[in-house]
DNA sequence: ACAAAAGTGTTGGTGTTACACCCATGT
DNA sequence: ACATGGGTGTAACACCAACACTTTTGT
């Protein structure tokens, strides 16, 4: 999002927003969400686009991604990562204003749905609306960047809660690389890489077999070994 | 770098800066070298930096880098990459300089080396001066990224003339690598990622068997296969 | 003839893919 | 007892790493 000043002097230079491309799982409805802010002024009154804002100054970048999902989810610690820059001077039809793109995970269902005609609103992002600005081109670039790390980090549990069942992390898996994924190779995989660990319990969600609850032995993101997790 | 504005009123927002990463080889030495400029104002007055500079207003950040690049090289048309926002509050003493650092990979010898005392320089990556601001981390950075895009896409190429052999390739991979490469096992995968192609020349450079020319394919750099080229 | 650099294949090991059935629980 | 989802092994194949000698030229 890219707000006017308040007061609308030109100045010399450009100026510089955040925007953040935040990603939650709605794993019942198989899909992966970016929320989205539905403009309420000129340009592209009523469309939709990313949570964003200008840089205060002496604020870092990351301080101004992390407020933006602050304000927009209340969440503090979820993972954010930088990335790219967007500085082409027409992307904004008013005046030349660089945004640095951040992509948020947050995870799976620690949020409530917003009333269904509030100005926040998550969308599918194999079925989003129209985007404001170069939104569509950041969202695009966000999601195969998810995808792309996703294959050679671990980034993936970000997307889950603490606790999951390797179904679950699975599931996550599919839904984001939109293909299906078999299962033997998959829990080889995960489990050969050594990073998550058996807590013990076992869920009972409905039917079938309870399944073993793991647990991310890390909240950092690492790289997997050497090679990706699934070429 | 991050010169500052000829008027030193203080914004409340955050100024845009690209500062450019330029590396280029030195064959005979066996050396990455990067391009350096010695600042010659306060702060950091002596000390040598990346060259850089505000990005004019309706000017496109890749346009600013390439403007840069020209500026100290006189070269237009080379690779150029994206490869960091940086901006960190206090990364300028003086006020809040938000820097896009781009890297740019000039091939080897097409610049003439500046006189010794020159304000601008080239400097081995591995033996290097004391950098001003944060540029030693952008430099860090920029020189791991390069051996990462090095290991699974055709940037290398880059770094080369137009006509080379496989042996200088494996040079220029084994330069940037800082490591030994088998010769047999680096012909086969450059082979078979069919990107190159015999110009049906031969280079005769002093003794030994003269060695095929091959050619880059492709001006784009692509990625190589869905697999690294050297894991 | 010899020094120097170019060029060339094979083998063992490791990782990847494809594939089908039994297990534990709820109803 | 059956429906539901959880959990497990193996065999063929592709890719990778390690390794040494022959060829072509200049001197």
């Amino acid at each position: 999002m890219t707000n006017p000043p308040h007061d609308l002097n030109s100045f010399d230079r450009p100026s510089v927003t955040v925007d953040v491309v935040i990603f939650s799982l709605a794993m019942a409805q198989n899909d992966l969400r970016v929320l989205l802010v539905q403009r309420s002024r000129e340009p592209y009154i009523g469309l939709w686009s990313l949570p964003g804002g200008f840089v205060h100054v002496n604020e870092s970048l990351e301080a101004a991604a992390a407020r933006q999902l602050a304000a927009k989810t209340g969440l503090e610690s979820v993972y954010i990562e930088q990335l790219f820059t967007f500085g082409e001077p027409q992307r904004d039809p008013r005046r030349h204003v660089i945004t640095v793109a951040y992509s948020a995970l947050v995870p799976y269902s620690i949020i409530e749905e917003p009333a269904p005609n509030a100005p926040l609103q998550w969308f599918s992002v194999y079925d989003r609306p129209k985007l404001a600005f170069d939104h569509a081109d950041i969202v695009d670039y966000a999601l195969q960047r998810l995808r792309y790390k996703l294959e050679y980090t671990s980034v993936g549990f970000e997307l889950l809660p603490n606790e999951f069942t390797l179904s679950s992390l699975q599931q996550a898996y599919e839904i984001v690389l939109a293909e299906k994924l078999d299962k033997r190779n998959f829990r080889r995989k995960i489990l050969s890489a050594d990073i998550i660990q058996e807590t013990g319990q076992k869920s009972r969600s409905g039917e079938g077999r309870p399944a073993k609850l793991y647990r991310y032995q890390d909240n950092a993101v690492a790289e997997i070994k050497a090679r990706r997790l699934f070429p």
